[in-house]
DNA sequence: CGGGTTCGGTTATACGTATGACGCGCAGGA
DNA sequence: TCCTGCGCGTCATACGTATAACCGAACCCG
């Protein structure tokens, strides 16, 4: 019957309870530094001062301390745009993903936006579903002039396309060599495919394939030479290599058929979890029991590494730390700073999608 | 002196290149409407006028017309900062979400981003790792003013929280007798859960739990409710409810213990697709198969539901129209609408995860 | 032919903030 | 006594845009 009992509870029996908050639903004028000024009896230069921290030295501590009340009471809220109007910037800065909805990179997000509010500034996340593509002219489609940009995982001829705005351009997990970058910020990822081919050649596992993504940037590159020169360390070069897209059901309509070459394959190594999420779905297909018969594993730790059973052994990538780090590098370069690249270090997550390797049949 | 009176001189001659690009990596300045004005002989109101398409019978073709080619040779784009200062608005939305590397709220956020780039406005999200909890002030942690805010799945205490910045606020999945929102928007999830109701009857289940969220919201109490009608409405009635956090590795300890109750339930009936995941994991570990033994059935059709072996049978909710919509519905509000509640449609997704109820233990 | 009306523009100004350029009063030194 | 320097603040202005107010000229109609 009653499904909101306590909906009900008079939250504002009077009018205002005299909190920061103008509101009056339609049109209540947002105070302004002016008004600020007014109460506390000082010029509004003086408020903006006090504010900013800038005061040290050039207004009393008792009148500085009249300000921040009167602004506090007031509920003042700086106006940014006229605050960006006047100081330049936009405060906006780009962040481009391959695609928007893939957790890793709303994890990106999510770090960079932290940092970026320390600074009173946000993120715009490219709003195009695939990729960057023929380049429909990113600025305008953010609607917003921007500060920088941040860009992820980019194909190098993507990021062409965002060079020509003469904008700052800090590169995620993307070769460091790339000119175009004012900065890179990278996870170590080929030390955690070395990682994942010391676990499993300690595992005693002889007959390696490498399930790659179907993508053409660099930290993919970089993962197959890595896995490939570990394996290569222990004369036990990689029996095969297969390509699919980022997608569950591709990756195991792939995967099926690594697995039906003999001698069979008993590890897949995949560059990320979605890939690996398909080795396994290919894996119960084929009758095969991970790990008993065939260890799997991933890249990134996203959700779904844990969702899928067996949980899957991956390569955690600091996902949050990237897109934080990388705003840092950002705002330094606005600065007018040259931070150069940064290398993030992974952790090796061994869950339970490996084990030792299949005895018989070896 | 003014101290920039020079930087008129070489208005046509070949001091730019003549692409679009300011270029320049460190200093150029970006061209404003005067700028553009001077090079196309006008003055900048007009140019102001031609570039918002306010034109029509106000300026000449040949000249609006001179105007564009002038931006378009500059490179021409407007200060969104001075821009939003003159008009009032501040361009920017915010978006309060529980979770904020939930897939399901990257495709809200998505939707409702693409529907502000339209219109030039952007959307941040709301920072806080963890749900709103005591509310840092999220108007100053977003450290933008803000326009208006839409709102996802909020626990009613949060949004109280959010109240008393007199913004207008949208609300996404929530209860539409809710005064504080001027609109909602929701999908239409009894219906969803009505149907997957429907599909198991008609697989023959009569043994069916329900595996619920352990959220007071209201869209997940809608959940409980509608199924629940449904099934008593055949004269079904649910077997047990178990709640849990939304979390694969919880979900399998509850779902585990409603498992073993007897007689065994041959269905459950999950509020989203994590907690599906996790039931499922729950099944393999008590040596169930799925769909054999046991059907189980999620909501939201995230990428995991694709992910897991079998697939699961689930309800698609429009997570990018219901940002989308959410979206336009707030910029209504701000012109002065008042639009209500819109209920959109959902998709049930029939996949592996469900089948016909096991025979021998009727 | 004169007064309105429309067309095609310009001028001036305001939005709210940050900051360089100025006081102004007072203490201290010459 | 006057000049200097310093501590405390204020004044004025510029950022780039949008728009109300204005204005000359051509046109139209009686």
């Amino acid at each position: 019957m009653d499904r909101r009992s306590e909906a009900t509870t008079g939250d504002g029996t009077a009018t205002e309870p005299a909190g920061p908050s103008p509101a009056g639903a339609a049109g209540a004028p947002r105070p302004t530094s002016r008004d600020v000024a007014e109460r506390a009896g000082v010029s509004q230069a003086t408020v903006s001062l006090v504010l900013r921290d800038r005061w040290h030295g050039r207004v009393s501590p008792p009148r500085a301390e009249a300000v921040r009340e009167a602004a506090r009471e007031l509920g003042y809220r700086p106006n940014l745009a006229a605050r960006r109007l006047r100081s330049g910037g936009t405060g906006t800065v780009l962040l481009v993903v391959p695609a928007l909805t893939n957790e890793f990179f709303a994890r990106v997000h999510a770090g960079a936006a932290a940092v970026a509010a320390e600074r009173g500034m946000s993120v715009v996340l490219f709003p195009s579903p695939e990729g960057i593509g023929p380049a429909p002219d990113p600025f305008a489609s953010a609607g917003a002039t921007l500060d920088g940009v941040i860009a992820s995982s980019m194909a190098s001829r993507a990021l062409r396309a965002l060079r020509g705005g003469g904008l700052p351009l800090v590169m995620l997990d993307s070769d460091p060599e790339d000119t175009e970058a004012a900065a890179t910020v990278n996870p170590d990822v080929p030390d955690g495919l070395r990682r994942v081919g010391g676990h499993l050649l300690a595992a005693g596992h002889r007959r390696i394939v490498h399930l790659a993504a179907d993508i053409d940037t660099w930290t993919f590159r970089e993962r197959g030479r890595a896995l490939a020169e570990e394996l290569a360390s222990a004369d036990s070069p990689l029996l095969a290599t297969a390509r699919a897209a980022l997608d569950v059901r591709e990756a195991a309509a792939v995967a099926g058929k690594l697995l039906a070459t003999r001698p069979r394959p008993t590890a897949v190594v995949c560059d990320d979890d979605v890939l690996a999420a398909g080795a396994c779905k290919a894996a119960r297909r084929a009758g095969l029991r991970v790990p008993e018969d065939l260890s799997v594993t991933g890249v990134d730790d996203l959700a779904l590494a844990t969702a899928v059973e067996p949980e899957l052994t991956t390569v955690r990538l600091p996902a949050e730390e990237m897109g934080g780090t990388g705003m840092r590098a950002l705002l330094e370069v606005l600065d007018g700073g040259a931070p150069g690249t940064r290398v993030l270090p992974v952790r090796f997550v061994p869950r339970g999608s490996t084990g030792p390797a299949p005895t018989g049949s070896g």
